[in-house]
DNA sequence: ACCTGAACACCGTTCAAGT
DNA sequence: ACCTGAACACCGTTCAAGT
C-alpha cells in the first residue's frame, strides 16, 4: 500500500536531508523545494526524483510542489541551471596555448565527472548545451592566443567542447551499463590483429578512459592547431 | 477511461503496422513482438514503446508479451542488437589510410543518423558500446595500414569511435531540446571576441554540425597519425 | 505451451475545496 | 497566497487461472 508521508511523521522515515529532520518545518518555498530536489538527485540519482518522493521528503502534499515550481519539467530545468552555476571556474594551466587548451579540456571533464548528477540531469532533460558553458570564455581566449581567427577559431572552440562533453556523456553510459560485450573478440582476431598481438591484446582489454581521453584531447588540439 | 484493444477491435484503431491490419491475427511469437516493437519505435519514438501500447498494437493482452520477451528491458536489448545488425556494412573510401579513416568516421555518423531510433534506443538502455561495432574491423585495418602498432593503434581506433559516437549522441540531444540558450552572447563580447568580429559572429551563429564534424574528425585523425 | 484478467505498486498532473 | 485530498490517466510487472 502506498501513502504519502505527512509532515508529522517525517521523523519516522529514512529521509535524505539531515538538517531539516529534527527542526520545525519551515514554510515551503521555491528554494526549499529545489534544494531538497537537488539533494535527492545527488544521493539517489535522477530516477529517484519523483514528485511523490520529493513531497514525502518535504513532508507536504504532492500537489503543493506544483504551486512552487510548476511541474517536473521546469523543476529539472531549474536544477540544471543551478548546478551549472555551481561548477567551479575553470582556469587554464600550461605555458603554450596548446597546453592550456588541453588543460581546459581535461579540467572540464574532471569538473563534469565530479558532478555526475548534473550529467544525469542534463541527460534526462536533453540540455547538453549548458555543459559547454563553463569553459567557453577561456577556450575562446586560448584559441585566439594560439593564432586562430574568425570562423576557424570558433570551430576549434566548438570542436573541443563537443569532444569533452561527448566523451563524458559516453563515459556515463558505460558506467551505467554492465560490461557484457559478447563476441567482440572475434572481430579483432581475424585480419590485421593476427599480425599484431599487442594490438589484439590492447583491443581485448578494458578501455582505460583516462588515458584515452588524454590522448584524444591532445590529438584533437594538435590537429586543430597544426604541427607545433 | 483506459482499456486495452481486443484483437477483434483492431480494425477500428489507428494502428501503426500496415500489413497486419486487414488479415487474420497470426499466432503471437517472439519475432512478431519484436517486429511490432521496432515499428512502433521507428514511427513514434522510444517513449511510445510501452508494454500496453505494444499489446494494443498486437491485439493481445499486455501479459502475453511477457511470455515471449521476458520484460521491457530485454525487449529493448534485443531491439538494439537487431538494429545494429541491420546497419549497412561500412566500407572505407579514399587513397591514403588517413583519408579512409576520416571516411569511416563520416560514414558511421551518417549511418547512425539514418537510424535515429537506434540512437534513441541505445540512449534509453545505456548500451552505447554497440554503436561502436560496425566500424571496428575496418578501423583496425586502416590504423594498422597507417603504420600505428600495438596499444597506440588500439587507442587510435577507440579515439575515433568515441569521437563519432559522442558526437552523434550530442547531436541527438540538441535536436530534442529547442534552441533557447539565453545570455550566451555576453560571454563572447567581453574580451577577445571584441578584437575579432568574425569570431564573435561565428560564435553567435547556429553551429553547423556537418562542418564541425568534418573538421573535428580531420583534426583528430591528423593529430593521431602525426603530420603527413 | 500459450494466453487471459485482475491486482499491485507505482507515475505526473488537474482541480475543486479549504485556510 | 498557499496547501490539501481525491481523482484521472497512465506506467511495468506478477500471478493464479484458464485453454
Amino acid at each position: 500500500m502506498y501513502f504519502t508521508l505527512r509532515r508529522s511523521s517525517l521523523w519516522a522515515c529514512n529521509t535524505v536531508t539531515t538538517e531539516r529532520v529534527k527542526g520545525e518545518h519551515p514554510r515551503l518555498n521555491r528554494d526549499l523545494v529545489l534544494d531538497t530536489a537537488a539533494e535527492l538527485v545527488k544521493q539517489q540519482g535522477v530516477e529517484a526524483l519523483t514528485m511523490r518522493k520529493l513531497a514525502a521528503e518535504l513532508g507536504t502534499a504532492v500537489t503543493s510542489i506544483y504551486w512552487h515550481v510548476g511541474n517536473r519539467e521546469s523543476l529539472l530545468t531549474e536544477l540544471v541551471a543551478r548546478t551549472v552555476a555551481e561548477l567551479g571556474e575553470i582556469r587554464p594551466r600550461g605555458r603554450t596555448p596548446r597546453d592550456r587548451i588541453v588543460s581546459l579540456a581535461r579540467t572540464l571533464r574532471r569538473e563534469l565527472r565530479a558532478h555526475p548528477h548534473l550529467v544525469a540531469l542534463v541527460h534526462e532533460r536533453g540540455r547538453t548545451e549548458q555543459m559547454f558553458q563553463p569553459v567557453a570564455q577561456a577556450l575562446v581566449h586560448e584559441v585566439h592566443a594560439a593564432g586562430l581567427r574568425g570562423a576557424r577559431a570558433a570551430q576549434a572552440v566548438r570542436a573541443v567542447q563537443f569532444q569533452v562533453v561527448g566523451f563524458v556523456v559516453l563515459e556515463r553510459y558505460r558506467e551505467r551499463a554492465p560490461v557484457q560485450r559478447p563476441g567482440e573478440q572475434e572481430l579483432w582476431d581475424a585480419d590485421t590483429a593476427g599480425q599484431d598481438p599487442a594490438l589484439a591484446r590492447a583491443l581485448a582489454a578494458e578501455v582505460d578512459v583516462d588515458r584515452l581521453f588524454a590522448a584524444s584531447a591532445r590529438a584533437l588540439v594538435d590537429g586543430l592547431l597544426g604541427p607545433a
